[in-house]
DNA sequence: ATACGATTTTTTTTT
DNA sequence: AAAATCGTAT
């Protein structure tokens, strides 16, 4: 048996044995709330509640198997029933096996952004709406508008007049659009991000059959990360607790960082409102930063007006006072943090405790060249996803066609691999075999060399061939081995023809073979990777090192922490991004990244910004610090009351030669 | 008409 | 770095 009461403190043992019920708990940043999940799940197991009777919602899904990993050592309990993952993860779980009754065929496909956005634009044309002459959104921006118009509950033409009013005179099309989105979706058997969840509520909500059997099964649902889930995740949840009641949320209003995808930390705020018997409970005892680090984070987040008032206290000893460091440009800025890092190496701190952090991906371009001259080793938690990859899509396309073979937007992207078939070809191609029956026979008939010229036909033979060799074997063949098929087929040299990078491209296929083998079916493996987020990846990377710094940006980094953290980029107009501000509460919404950030860092924190930038069409442009540090600065500074120190940075120019 | 290559533009954050 | 746009070749 687990000692409790010798493993945690007083507020988190609190949290571990409560009874069941309604209960919210404020977790501060560092204070050990992984750790008190944790331990409740496992303290449940212990007292006989059947692992398939507890789900536990989590931001990602590492995040899951690293808690549910714990807890199966600690209890020494098989706890693999346990549900435990992603909202989107949990979704998909519950609408393969129920979604036939919205009329969804269990073999859907789930897409991803770049396949929305790419459907959408088919949608925008197919309505024969001219986006040349008069300015209409591109097919990414729609995918925004409607997006957020799902997840916030708000319609379309409300969106859309908070924050794209100049398209507000197309508003009819846009609503066409999205109509004709939502069919398309539906007529090629696929589901987006959001589908998955709309669709999780639509069925507990429209089918009382539905909801007795998981809510009834559910007896206890945890939720990590409550501040940033959304309206329609919210409802989610009350409906699975809403038999048993035993649902416990945790999170930090403060930490709340994803607006922009719906998320609503008045769900946390209003938690005891929906659940007037919650128990609350607070972790303020912070065991992560030094005092220097907290106090200069707790100083930032007291200047946001709404959130729970709580007060963090540092158990740890005195450090170093937070650093601001303001170089002469872009150059001098990454020159000052990989100088500053083999500082750090020469005192003993490994390359694995170190980060620099970022509030969008472009912001480390510079850095990623200054690290590489210099033979700093760095991995970026950053960038497009891996399923995102071109390579990897067109490989995995080849599956999702055998899976649901009328997956049009997976047809178009396979034909238009092959020489001489374009978009036109591609739509003709595809109309011809969705008429079918089976697409997939279609094209291996004679008939479907009637559809194209000699010349396209000819050198689609390679495809034909490819697609049979596929269907005769889909049953016995390995995702693995699919992989080796299409590759031998000519992918390889269509690699050649197309990139520089081949060798790098073949190992990502390589790994995807890998991860594969613990899929029993090509469609589990197809729907967990296109829901892997990017968190969840690096842990089945072959050369995760810990020996490498970490390059991310502020998002990713939520719930990690470093001995060192490197914040580049701090000038005003890039945190606060001069774009948020114009969302509303942007501003809030900015400080809490800020505060995030800084809460990262347990012994050093370095704020850098360069002073001037060179900005295309406006020549070069001095810079100023970011209105969350002047915010800091006391209006006479005495050497008590600083809440940093100022570090001149002044390197010879030393440009790459 | 269509495909494809060259050029230009444009970067928030993510399931 | 990737996507969108533009212009040329077939």
């Amino acid at each position: 048996m687990v000692d409790y009461g010798k493993e945690l403190n007083p507020e988190q043992l609190q949290v571990v044995m409560a009874t069941g019920g309604p209960i919210l708990v404020i977790a501060g940043a560092g204070s050990g709330k992984t750790r008190t999940i944790t331990y409740r799940v496992a303290r449940l197991i212990e007292s006989g509640v059947r692992p398939e009777n507890v789900l536990l919602a989590t931001f990602t899904n590492k995040a899951a198997r690293e808690m549910l990993g714990r807890v199966e050592m600690l209890t020494g309990i098989d706890i693999s029933r346990l549900w435990g993952g992603t909202f989107h993860h949990i979704a998909n779980l519950i609408l393969r096996r129920a979604g036939y009754l919205l009329g969804y065929n269990s073999n859907y496909s789930i897409i991803d952004s770049e396949d929305s956005r790419q459907l959408i634009n088919t949608c925008i044309s197919e309505l024969g709406i001219d986006s040349g002459s008069e300015k209409f959104p591109k097919g990414n921006v729609i995918g925004d508008i409607i997006s957020l118009s799902i997840n916030t509950g708000d319609s379309i033409d409300k969106v859309v007049t908070k924050r794209n009013p100049y398209f507000y005179n197309r508003i009819d099309k846009i609503e066409g659009v999205a109509s004709r989105y939502q069919t398309r979706k539906k007529e090629l058997n696929v589901m987006d991000f959001d589908d998955l969840l709309i669709n999780l509520r639509r069925l507990l909500v429209g089918f009382p059959d539905v909801l007795k059997e998981y809510s009834g099964r559910l007896r206890h649902v945890l939720v990590d990360e409550y501040q940033d889930t959304n309206l329609i995740q919210a409802e989610i949840l009350d409906l699975l607790a809403s038999h048993h009641r035993n649902l416990m949320v945790v999170g930090d209003d403060s930490q709340s960082i994803y607006s922009f995808r719906g998320a609503n930390f008045a769900n946390i705020i209003k938690f005891s409102d929906k659940y007037p018997d919650a128990k609350i409970f607070r972790l303020e005892t912070n065991y992560r930063s030094t005092p220097e680090i907290l106090n200069l984070a707790n100083m930032s987040i007291v200047n946001n007006e709404r959130q729970f008032k709580k007060s963090l206290k540092a158990v740890r000893s005195g450090g170093i006072r937070p650093v601001l460091a303001p170089a002469e440009n872009v150059i001098q800025q990454a020159n000052f943090v990989a100088q500053r890092v083999l500082e750090l190496i020469s005192e003993d701190i490994s390359l694995g405790e170190i980060a620099v952090l970022y509030r969008a991906h472009y912001h480390s371009m510079e850095l990623q060249m200054e690290l590489t001259r210099r033979g700093i080793p760095f991995e970026i938690r950053s960038g497009i996803r891996f399923f995102e990859q071109a390579h990897i899509k067109d490989v995995t396309s080849f599956m999702r066609i055998m899976v649901n073979p009328f997956d049009e937007l997976a047809w178009k992207r396979l034909l238009m691999l092959y020489r001489n078939v374009g978009k036109v070809t591609a739509e003709r191609i595809w109309k011809f075999i969705s008429a079918q029956a089976d697409p997939l026979s279609a094209v291996l008939s004679d008939d479907f060399l009637k559809c194209v010229s000699k010349k396209v036909g000819a050198g689609l033979e390679k495809f034909r061939k490819l697609i049979k060799n596929l269907v005769d074997s889909t049953d016995s063949k390995t995702p693995a081995e699919i992989i080796e098929t299409v590759l031998g087929s000519g992918y390889h040299e269509y690699l050649q023809e197309r990139y520089t990078d081949i060798e790098s491209r073949e190992e990502d296929l390589n790994q995807l073979g890998n991860f594969s083998r613990k899929f029993n079916s090509l469609e589990n493996f197809l729907s967990e990777l296109a829901l892997l987020t990017n968190m969840d990846e690096d842990e089945d990377r072959a050369d995760r090192d810990k020996d490498k710094i970490i390059l991310s940006t502020i998002h990713q980094a939520k719930g990690l922490e470093w001995s060192a953290v490197f914040m580049i980029w701090c000038s005003d107009g890039m945190i606060p991004l001069a774009r948020s501000l114009k969302e509303p509460e942007g501003e809030e919404e900015e400080r809490r990244l800020f505060y995030v950030a800084a809460t990262r860092a347990k012994d050093q924190l370095y704020f850098c910004y360069p002073l001037i930038d060179y900005k295309r069409g406006m020549g070069n442009t001095v810079l100023s610090p970011s209105r969350f540090i002047e915010e800091l600065t006391p209006s006479s500074p005495t050497a008590a009351n600083r809440l940093y120190d100022q570090w001149i940075v002044n390197y010879s120019s030393n440009f790459y030669e």
